[in-house]
DNA sequence: ACTCTGCATCAAGACGTA
DNA sequence: ATAATTGATGCAGAGT
DNA sequence: TACGTCC
């Protein structure tokens, strides 16, 4: 569930914060990425039918396996790739203790939503049959590891988060191994990603840009330090903790304006108007979110290498039924642009992405390119007034 | 009048060709 | 056994 | 850009 409305509220109050721009812009950059969160994407959305047919189905190999996730997988990093963009996957470990409560929730509503489902396939209901495999998609353990597997073939690096994955790129965000996190999750700020990216993924050929908030930036505009800001997520929701009935986007951003910290908040809280719930562990949640259990940059060693193209060949074409002169093409584009990519590093033609700011007006002439650090610096300062737009 | 809750609903990818 | 999304948006209704 | 197809 991420952080309950806190887009909307940095939309409100920090609009300075978000910067549109699109992929080619993002040139040299490492990004981070939720490998979970898009392994479900693609096993939702890859599908056939569905609309007035039978059944919605992934694709599948031969003996009847899905190879929807390894389908979206292939061409969505390549097309990254291929706009220069040096994308990493993280992979998610044992959801933190402070999150059960939450799965539970969770779980007792999938029971609820699968009796639905049952009832509709009783009646023969296919348009709510299909709604209901898409409520009840998972990612399993051999999902995951074939996706390690392809994205290694493709000399993409793979992390294993201890916990959360959406931690683990906030970390290396913040500790400047990557330029930012690309998710959709509003967690990633909390967790303290400098940058945050998101719709990366959905824009190109769709007419969605892509959006980047700066944490620094997001910070200033509001007016609090990092902690207050913490504690401000808590009060709007997280997946760790209740929060306080009554108590929404509004009244959270007051309170922590006048208050400044939970503690303060709660002493000056009328309780009989705003009961604390039970389990408002709020010092375990906002260690949670300042200190979680993910891995030092130090530790990790992210190396962008030439495709195993023998190995792709075997695993996609051999094992998992692929078109051959598909996979080779989009071989041929990894190569071509691990080329390309190597070169303008040298030439450090692009500097830092162009952007254009949310709020300016979408007719503007003009290009203003800044200079940056290139590779992996995340950005620590505000964002200026760079104007610009793509020609 | 404003704020919040709770509920409902919805949509969710990418390629190549025409 | 091994998996349990999510965010956005819109609405009615109630609390402040 | 729309649309059938990817496996």
């Amino acid at each position: 569930m991420g952080i309950h409305g806190l887009q909307k509220l940095i939309n409100d109050h920090a609009p300075g914060a978000i910067t549109e721009t699109e992929m080619k812009n993002l040139f040299n950059r490492k990004i981070a990425i939720d490998a979970t969160m898009s392994l479900y994407q693609f096993l939702i959305a890859v599908r056939i039918g569905g609309e007035g047919q039978p059944a919605a189905a992934n694709l599948t190999d031969e003996s009847g396996e899905t190879t929807s996730h390894l389908q979206g997988l292939f061409h969505r990093t390549i097309r990254m790739i291929n706009n220069g963009v040096k994308p990493c996957y993280v992979f998610d470990g044992k959801p933190p203790d402070l999150k059960a409560e939450e799965l539970a929730k969770r779980a007792a509503k999938r029971e609820e939503a699968e009796k639905n489902g049952k009832e509709a396939t009783e009646a023969g209901d296919t348009e709510t049959i299909a709604k209901f495999a898409k409520r009840t998609v998972k990612v399993t353990r051999k999902h995951t590891e074939e996706a390690k597997r392809l994205l290694t073939l493709m000399g993409v690096p793979v992390v294993d988060s201890p916990t959360e994955a959406e931690a683990q790129c906030a970390r290396m965000a913040k500790e400047g191994l990557v330029y930012g996190a690309g998710s959709e999750d509003m967690d990633s700020l909390t967790f303290g990603a400098s940058v945050l990216i998101r719709h990366l993924t959905f824009s190109e050929a769709r007419k969605m840009p892509i959006k980047e908030i700066n944490l620094s930036v997001v910070l200033e505009q509001l007016g609090l330090d990092m902690n207050q800001f913490t504690d401000m997520c808590i009060l709007l929701g997280c997946d760790y903790a209740d929060s306080i009935k009554g108590i929404g986007p509004v009244r959270a951003f007051d309170l922590i304006k006048k208050h400044g910290s939970l503690e303060e908040i709660i002493k000056n809280l009328d309780s009989t108007k705003y009961p604390i719930p039970e389990s408002f562990d709020y010092v375990r949640v906002r260690q949670l979110f300042k200190e979680p259990d993910t891995l030092p940059a130090s530790q990790i060693d992210l190396k962008w290498k030439d495709p195993d193209e023998e190995g792709l060949i075997e695993f996609l074409v051999k094992e998992k039924g692929f078109a051959e002169d598909r996979v080779k093409s989009g071989i041929e584009k990894l190569k071509k642009s691990r080329g390309t990519s190597v070169q303008n590093r040298l030439d450090s033609y692009f500097g830092a992405p162009v952007k254009r700011k949310l709020e300016e007006p979408k007719k503007e002439k003009g290009k203003g390119a800044k200079k940056a650090k290139t590779g992996g610096k995340a950005a620590a300062s505000p964002v200026k007034k760079g104007a610009g737009k793509k020609k």
